[in-house]
DNA sequence: CGATACTTTGACGTTTGCGTTAACGTTGGT
DNA sequence: ACCAACGTTAACGCAAACGTCAAAGTATCG
């Protein structure tokens, strides 16, 4: 059974695709790439896409739904990512350590662009959003309008 | 003077385009693929941009970074728009009221799935900004591990 | 052992959104 | 009248992000 579970764990392409609501061709894409790690595969050669590569799909489409990230740009945040893991599990040698320090800061300065590109998306988001809302109440008002123009041209025939 | 304001109120391409911070090609372009309504040209032909213009030119560029239209999108949405001015301009005609209606119903749907698209977004944005913040305490945390490592190296020969 | 469904790697095609260059006309200042 | 700066159209170019075959191998079910 934990054979079992690990082997339910894992996809193939066909249903990892239709989960993360993308193509086939789009993950092997996205492998070419760069942006997802080349996955296992089973004897035969087919791919079997894990769990963490199906987060990993995630985080990729809200970079560039959310975003608008190239995919380039995405492939540039998602290294600077996996260098936390990677030095998080090297807690062995402690030389480099200036250089490793190098590296956090580098994946720190990404994420901070990411995190200052939000905040002006967001605030951004607000007032375009209110002028939005201000459009409606005049769609509103006008078809309202022209509503009454209508009745007015009903109501009197079915007076007389 | 009135004949002056009425001219300074119009930019050539070349200043209407670093004005709206795009190049000249794509303000051509955008009016080639009919985002912008052909502008008014001098008497050599020179196109002049008037404030309208570049109001649009404002929005179109919102509707690119913030919500990532495509141009045939956002020729879509500008022109649900125009819908709204134009009928409110044609405050005569008391006929065709019910396919008025009709127009006015159709793009202020489009209006609110704008409404809609923003909502989403802002929605999947605030969680983002919150992972993206943990991330950051995590290199935080990171480096300064690393950093103590390196004091560590160094202290103990000034002490000895 | 088929039959059917799924997958593989190429390779070429397509759309979008402009960039770039060429050849030529316009404007404004001296 | 001329020059430099700016503009015009037309045409070709191009990278990104896949779509779409084709030809072949693999999986699975009865």
């Amino acid at each position: 059974m934990d054979e079992k579970t690990r082997v339910e764990a894992y996809l193939q392409i066909g249903e990892a695709a239709d989960r993360a609501k993308l193509t086939q061709r789009t993950l092997r894409y996205y492998e070419e790439k760069g942006l997802l790690k080349p996955p296992d595969r089973m004897d035969g050669g087919f791919r079997l896409y894990s769990g963490d590569d199906m987060e990993r799909l995630e985080r990729i489409k809200q970079f560039k739904e959310l975003l608008g990230f190239s995919l380039a740009e995405i492939k540039e945040m998602l290294e600077a990512d996996d260098v936390r893991e990677q030095i998080k599990s090297e807690w062995r040698k402690e030389a480099d350590a200036s250089e490793k320090i190098e590296k956090i800061r580098k994946s720190r300065g990404l994420t901070l662009q990411q995190l200052a590109l939000i905040d002006t998306k967001m605030e951004k988001m607000a007032p375009m959003r209110a002028v939005i809302m201000e459009r409606l109440a005049r769609y509103d008002t006008l078809e309202r309008q022209w509503q009454e123009q209508l009745d007015e041209a009903v109501v009197p025939a079915s007076v007389s």
